[in-house]
DNA sequence: GTTCCTGCAAAAGCTTTGCAGAAGA
DNA sequence: TCTTCTGCAAAGCTTTTGCAGGAAC
């Protein structure tokens, strides 16, 4: 599916959002950097580049609002840190605890067995992982290109 | 095994960690405090009823000591607030979004498929459930005995 | 026009740090 | 004695909130 300004609008619509400016802005944003699952801090330091006038306040909030709506799940990977990730699909997350970067990977339980949950009801899971990264285990850093080098504006 | 004054303090010299006062307050009273994993802050709270001299500092500082020891798992379970758990065998945690408590849940991965892991060194796994408990459920909200009331001094 | 959103500033909450005195080895 | 730990206070950071102007419908 292409990330065109009408699809976000409409995503955010059918999710009963409006669609302004900056949750379009954000919704993009995490749907391109899809690598490093992003920090508020993050998101604003990034999108304050192209909205001059952006404020923190404003990225807290468009945040809550999208993760109230089910198109974000705020990942509490990492303490003292909320990170964000586009909720399209389930799967787990892998810090590395060097490097910091949070990568997607899938999981399938073919037969989990939990007990003690038996009337307790679930309604979301997190399955986290950390550890060292291959690039950190070979010691150097790889830097992918930025996404603003393969973004249009 | 019971839980004793020398007990713990053995525990403590074996991971090469000084068995001071409050170290093993701490450490006894997440051992007898198994239901909910306590933050720091109820730490604090509950044990400043003892040691009316505690500070938080010293809090946060013990629990440090303990987590870098192996002693202590970090969960990260809760935005803005790291919660603590005894790490003696690996399990899961189960919050409930209405009371906030955090459940263990046993599991085992009998045929987990990870994909997208290839190269990465895994070190720790958490597994974290959210829902709504039984207790919260029924509606009503169900208190056992307190930690004081069980635990003699 | 009405409702909702954004931005600024300030505040709130959790956690860390610096330092002096106290406790452990 | 020497090292390490504790407690107090202050600061650091992430996140939230109140309010006035602005944007969406």
């Amino acid at each position: 599916m292409p990330v065109s300004w009408s699809n976000l609008s409409e995503l955010l619509r059918l999710r009963g959002v409006r669609p302004s400016y900056i949750r379009i802005m954000i919704l993009r944003y995490l749907l391109e950097k899809k690598v490093s699952h992003p920090s508020a801090e993050e998101i604003y330091e990034e999108l304050k580049k192209h909205i001059p006038t952006l404020s923190k306040a404003s990225v807290y909030n468009t945040l809550a609002v999208l993760v109230q709506a089910g198109i974000l799940r705020p990942l509490t990977i990492e303490k003292n840190e909320t990170r964000y990730d586009v909720a399209f699909s389930e799967h787990g997350h892998f810090q590395c605890e060097v490097c910091k970067k949070v990568y997607d990977f899938t999981f399938t339980f073919e037969s989990l067995r939990c007990e003690g949950l038996e009337h307790f009801l679930v309604k979301a899971r997190d399955f986290y992982l950390r550890g060292i990264c291959p690039a950190c285990q070979k010691g150097g850093k790889e830097h992918g290109a930025s996404w603003e080098d393969t973004t249009s504006w």
